[in-house]
DNA sequence: AGTTTTCTGAAAGTCATTTTCAATTTCACT
DNA sequence: AGTGAAATTGAAAATGACTTTCAGAAAACT
């Protein structure tokens, strides 16, 4: 099932509605490779769809977040970000505080580290967030 | 040097002055075991100095988290938490969404793993957040 | 097709945070 | 100790991201 049809399978069982604007939403969300803040997805769907509101963009991305279509990140800027979760492979983030820059990583022997400490405290991890902020090799590079 | 030292000389250091407001937010700060929010430690401090604004309490936080003696922290809820940096004892936080408790954790083993992630992206690590979300013993037994 | 329910977009409202501004305080230098 | 430039303060207003409201529009069940 890809993640339209998943969508739409989402919508359904809340008793939701499937609407060409959420449609448009979702369509250009996937095709992003960036991390999109509400207002960024916004205006790049104005070029196409001048209609659709930045309130429908911002409560399509929260349908989005709930159903395990996007992640929510925070970066601390008090602005939220979307990505596309991608199929099994979670990732974190290492993020230069000098250009913005973003990349991803994975490490699943830190995963399974933080397994074990969530077992120590009794805890159970439903989600996680781990962000690595630094300078990148060109902003250490430049700020010399 | 104690914290109430190193923040006067990051002052003097900025050509910021020391004043009396200042001196009773770091003191009550300092005292503090939890996590505050600007309105937390604010309204704590009403008890003791009532003339202390609102805008002067975030102004110095962000003052305290600038020259290391705070750390912010974001947990996703909107609001930023403040907690005061334990001399030589990084952590992090598992954090019960059922009932907002929050655990700390250190594990020198993620921290490695860390520096290997950011070494190999030739990235340089000033700083680093890392929180579990989950649910802790207690409210996992009771929504079961 | 009709009816009920949800959606939408624009505008207004929230809420944490930040800025403004006039009065006050600090501090370097007499 | 006194002076004056510069920073600080508290209250209130402003900002900005996010959320809600509401009346008209669109979807989906029968």
């Amino acid at each position: 099932m890809d993640r339209i049809a998943l969508f739409n399978d989402y919508l359904h069982r809340q008793g939701l509605k499937n609407t060409s604007q959420r449609m448009a939403i979702l369509e250009r969300f996937l095709r992003s490779k960036s991390h999109y803040s509400t207002e960024d997805l916004y205006l790049k769907l104005r070029k196409d769809h001048p209609k659709i509101g930045y309130a429908t963009v911002h409560r399509t991305l929260k349908l989005l977040a709930e159903c395990g279509i996007a992640v929510e990140l925070n970066f601390g800027d008090g602005q939220t970000r979307y990505e596309p979760v991608k199929a099994d492979q979670h990732h974190d983030h290492l993020i230069c505080t000098s250009c913005g820059k973003i990349i991803e990583f994975s490490e699943p022997r830190i995963e399974n580290l933080q397994e074990q400490v969530a077992r120590q405290h009794d805890f159970i991890i439903h989600s996680h967030r781990h962000e690595l902020y630094g300078q990148c090799a060109k902003c250490a590079a430049e700020n010399r």
